[in-house]
DNA sequence: ATAGGGTTAG
């Protein structure tokens, strides 16, 4: 196959006629893929070429269930064009037969390929390209002509799809050299084949011979389009060449040939928004706005992480104004990157507004996000407690969505709900949590005690007590001080005595002693937890 | 109409 060639440096001559014989035996005579078999019928009784073609057959045969199903779904897509299903007619059809019976393999491929168009044949390369196999689409291109009785002479389209197979599996100078083979023979590759390179170049940053071969390519008088021009912007973008891939977008502004296009912009907005210019992005967005542009969701979904890596996420809300304004709806990725950033600055109420929002359309909000979103209003609930509400709503939804909720989460609503004074629902959950077979902290167990000592709902109080010993916890010197303490404030001595001696035979001596006072009906002092 | 270009979070 190719990994045969040495490698050689992007100069056109250096390819030698020889290798293009060694390389492509069957096209060297005339360009076309000949079949060896109506030269030499008998090829197929020699022991070494059965085996060889047995291995080949069996590589194509064990392509997974799964890549099959990518194939056929790939060709589906493709407006159901025919090729693609009958590639997978074709290695049904393989598959179906018993691996022993050689020549039975044999005159299934043969009958079966050699009414096989170009197309088709493009359209089997290009599924299996699909279906993430491009070793099975090259090995397949450099052997069929010896399988079957196909008499196909491979076009542009055939040498580019075996330049991208080249490039997927980054073997880039491989793919070089197809390119170079091409032009020594008179396959002449056009902008597309031209693109296909230039475009894996710069998404690997090799900058430097991107531009070589989009040199090569004006030299051969083939014009570059606009997808290759975004290609180089792209590329000198990722290698942090903003200033360059700026002035090259300006400069195409100048062209009479080429207009860039909202690909061409996003493309350099994403620069300045990768290395914190996101206003610089936003400026090149009114710019296209004004040619008259149509900015899509990527080119806003590009400012909303921009924003997010600067530190100020809350640009968002203008981003998203902006698009509705120009009839761009937010999708999914918009609000996703939007309320992650304002979560990671903990921008929680802003957060919250557009959970709010993406909640009212109809979007999910990704696990990760609720619960930083819940922590985030816990959290802020503690000191300002009209949240304490939402929180608690963030929280049911997430019990709608999932069936297991986190640790962390239920330990977080619980104290949110005891500040809240809902005790009722935090015992709840308190029992819940457990009834899961999490142990919630000390620290859980004492903010519901505490809750409820605040509202004299002693008796419950004592009761999560006890449940701390069901679930093995000890309590700590705080659960004691909170119920002899409210114990004594109303005026349950005996009550307040039997908590301090079950803490003592625990072997913790509580701060609060029994005391004999005045019965208090509202309670005013809160113990710190 | 066989083949080519774009975004996000941890």
């Amino acid at each position: 196959m190719f990994c045969s060639l040495p490698a050689t440096p992007l100069i056109l001559s250096s390819i030698s006629p020889s290798y293009s014989l060694q390389l492509y035996p069957a096209m060297s005579c005339s360009h076309k893929i000949q079949s060896p078999l109506l030269h030499n019928p008998s090829i197929f009784t020699n022991p070494r070429r059965i085996h060889r073609c047995k291995l080949q057959v069996l590589a194509m045969v064990s392509v997974p269930s799964k890549t099959r199903s990518v194939i056929t779904s790939s060709a589906l897509h493709l407006d159901e064009r025919s090729a693609g299903i009958r590639a997978v007619n074709f290695l049904d059809k393989l598959k179906a037969i018993p691996f022993k019976d050689t020549s039975e393999i044999l005159s299934t491929m043969e009958k079966d390929l050699s009414n096989w168009t170009l197309s088709d044949f493009n359209g089997l390369l290009m599924a299996l390209f699909a279906a993430n196999e491009p070793e099975l689409a090259m090995e397949l291109f450099s052997n069929v002509s010896s399988l079957s009785g196909l008499d196909l002479a491979p076009n542009c389209s055939t040498f580019s799809i075996i330049i991208r197979c080249c490039c997927k599996r980054n073997d880039l100078d491989e793919a070089q050299r197809i390119l170079h083979h091409m032009m020594g023979n008179g396959y002449n590759p056009n902008v597309t084949t031209f693109t296909i390179l230039i475009h894996s170049l710069c998404k690997r940053g090799k900058i430097g011979n991107a531009f070589r071969v989009f040199q090569v390519m004006g030299g051969i008088g083939c014009k570059p389009t606009v997808h290759t021009y975004n290609c180089l912007l792209k590329g000198l973008c990722y290698v942090g060449k903003i200033e360059q891939a700026h002035e090259m977008l300006m400069n195409l502004e100048k062209k009479e040939s080429i207009r860039p296009d909202i690909y061409s912009y996003t493309a350099v907005m994403d620069g300045f928004c990768k290395v914190g210019r996101s206003d610089e992005a936003m400026e090149l967005l009114n710019q296209a706005l004004v040619l008259g542009l149509e900015p899509n969701a990527v080119t806003f979904n590009t400012l909303f992480s921009g924003y997010t890596k600067e530190g100020r996420p809350q640009h968002g809300f203008r981003v998203l104004k902006l698009m509705k304004d120009k009839n761009c709806l937010p999708d999914s990725i918009s609000y996703s990157t939007f309320l992650n950033g304002l979560l990671k600055w903990g921008k929680i109420r802003a957060a919250l507004k557009v959970y709010k929002e993406m909640v009212g359309i109809g979007f999910e909000v990704e696990g990760k996000m609720m619960s930083s979103l819940l922590r985030g209003l816990c959290m802020k609930s503690w000191e300002e407690k009209d949240l304490v509400q939402d929180a608690y709503q963030v929280f049911e939804k997430m019990r709608e969505r999932v069936s297991v909720i986190d640790h962390t989460s239920y330990s977080f609503v619980i104290r949110t709900l005891c500040i809240g004074r809902r005790t009722g629902e935090a015992v709840y959950h308190l029992e819940q949590m457990t009834g899961m077979g999490y142990v919630p902290r000390t620290i859980t167990f004492n903010n519901v005690i505490q809750a409820l000592c605040m509202e004299g709902k002693i008796g419950e109080a004592l009761v999560v007590l006890v449940s701390m010993f069901e679930n093995g916890k000890i309590p700590s010197r705080t659960s004691y001080d909170m119920l002899v303490k409210e114990f004594n404030q109303q005026g349950l001595l005996l009550g307040a005595c039997n908590v301090y001696g079950a803490a003592l035979k625990q072997g913790v001596v509580p701060h609060r002693i029994p005391t004999k006072m005045m019965a208090k009906i509202v309670p005013q002092t809160v113990v710190p937890v």
